[in-house]
RNA sequence: CGCGGGGUGGAGCAGUGGUAGCUCGUCGGGCUCAUAACCCGAAGGUCGUCGGUUCGAAUCCGUCCCCCGCAA
C-alpha cells in the first residue's frame, strides 16, 4: 500500500523504520510542527521529522490537522493507509476519511484499558501485571476505534516507562506491520472496542504534580511512582527547598518514619507509609544523574536529613 | 538574547587572593573465624579553556568549551 506515516517523539521510530522495511511504499510523514525547546528555546524538528528528512522523505508539519493546506496535500499524495503512533493531536473526520483503508494507531495499552497520553505510565502505576500495544482504526473518539490485533507484554517489578515503553515500541513496531500487511490482504477485520466502565480505563498525561512524592504513602506504592516516572518527568521531593528528583529506589526491609532519611556508607534509605526505599539513582537540581550514596558523601547534615522540607 | 545551578585527585564535595582539604574508592599493612566493619600507612590533582589584573589566583576580570535543573 501507499502509506503516509504519522508520527512525533522518539518512541515512533522504531516503527517508522519497520514501515520502510515493509513492503509498502511511504510517500510522506506528518509530524507536530517544529517547537521550542531545550535551553535557549531552540526550535527544533521532532525526532520524527529529523528521521524523514535524512532519508529524504517529504515531511509534513501542520500547525493543526485541519488545515486546508495539510488536507489537501495529503488527498494529492493520496494514501491507502495511514499508520501512526504518538502523533500528538487528534485528527478530524475529514482527515480520516481521506485514506481508503483510514487511519491505524498503534498505542501501547491492551486497549480499551489506558486510552489516553500515557498508558505505559499508568498501567505501571496501577501496578498492572500485563500491559501491550494494540492496532486499531482511529475514529474521533480518543483511542476508541475498533481493534485490529495486540500483543502483550509483561510488566517486571523492576520496569521503568522508559524500560516497557522501549521494548512496546519494538513489539509494537511489528504488530503495526503486520496489521497493514493484513489490511491490505484483506485478512484482518477489526473488532469494536468493550465499552463497559469496568474495562475502559484512561491514562492522562503525567504532569510535574503528579510525580512528587508523599512519603506517607505505602511504599509499593512509591515504588511505582518512581518507576513510572522515570526517566521523565522523573519523581520528586525537596530537599531544603529545592526539588530532588528520585530517579529509582527499591523497598528495603525495615521502616523509617516518613521522609526521614538513614544515611550509611553506602546506602540511603528514606522512610514511607510502610517500609523504607532505598534509594538508587538520585538527581538534585543543576546536578548530573548520581547514586543516592554519592549524593550524600557531598552533603553537610547539621540537623536531621529529611526529604519533603 | 527565556530563568537558573555547576565544571577542584577515580566518585561526591569543601575551599572567594598567599602554591589545595574532607568523605568514599584504590593500593599496601594490621585486627578478625570472617567482613562491605575497624585500625595504620601510601599513591593520586597543570583546580574546564585561553587571556588579563596582582609580588602572588582554584579564588578577582574577560573569552570560549562542556554538564545539568526549570520553563517550553
Amino acid at each position: 500500500m501507499r502509506i503516509v506515516f504519522g508520527g512525533t517523539p522518539d518512541v515512533a521510530i522504531p516503527s517508522l523504520d519497520a514501515l520502510l522495511g515493509s513492503r509498502h511504499k511511504l510517500a510522506a510523514v506528518v509530524t507536530r510542527p517544529d517547537a521550542p525547546s531545550g535551553r535557549g528555546k531552540k526550535l527544533a524538528a521532532s525526532p520524527v521529522a529529523r528521521r524523514a528528512a535524512e532519508l529524504g522523505i517529504e515531511v509534513l508539519k501542520p500547525q493543526r490537522p485541519r488545515d486546508d493546506e495539510f488536507v489537501s496535500r495529503l488527498t494529492q499524495i493520496a494514501p491507502d493507509c495511514c499508520p501512526v503512533v504518538a502523533y500528538g493531536a487528534l485528527l478530524p473526520q475529514r482527515v480520516l476519511d481521506i485514506p481508503r483503508h483510514g487511519w491505524v494507531n498503534l498505542h501501547f495499552s491492551l486497549l480499551p484499558a489506558w486510552r489516553g497520553a500515557a498508558p505505559v505510565q499508568h498501567a505501571i502505576l496501577a501496578g498492572d501485571q500485563i500491559t501491550g500495544a494494540t492496532t486499531f482504526r482511529i475514529v474521533l473518539e480518543l483511542d476508541a476505534g475498533p481493534i485490529f490485533a495486540t500483543v502483550t507484554e509483561p510488566i517486571r517489578s523492576d520496569d521503568t516507562a522508559g524500560d516497557l515503553l522501549h521494548r512496546l515500541s519494538l513489539s509494537g513496531a511489528r504488530l503495526l506491520v503486520a496489521t497493514l500487511d493484513g489490511i491490505e490482504d484483506g485478512t484482518l477485520t477489526p473488532t469494536p472496542q468493550p465499552e463497559t466502565d469496568a474495562q475502559v480505563s484512561y491514562a492522562s498525561k503525567i504532569n510535574v504534580e503528579d510525580a512528587r512524592i508523599d512519603w506517607t504513602r505505602p511504599a509499593e506504592v512509591l515504588d511505582r511512582l518512581v518507576r513510572a516516572c522515570a526517566p521523565a518527568p522523573g519523581a520528586w521531593t525537596t530537599f531544603r527547598g529545592e526539588r530532588f528528583k528520585i530517579n529509582s529506589a527499591h523497598i528495603s526491609d525495615n521502616a523509617l518514619p516518613p521522609g526521614v532519611l538513614d544515611i550509611t556508607k553506602r546506602s540511603v534509605r528514606v522512610g514511607t507509609g510502610t517500609r523504607a526505599l532505598q534509594l538508587g539513582e538520585v538527581q538534585a537540581q543543576g546536578k548530573k544523574p548520581m547514586t543516592a550514596a554519592d549524593w550524600a558523601r557531598g552533603v553537610t547534615f547539621d540537623t536531621e536529613p529529611k526529604f519533603g522540607a
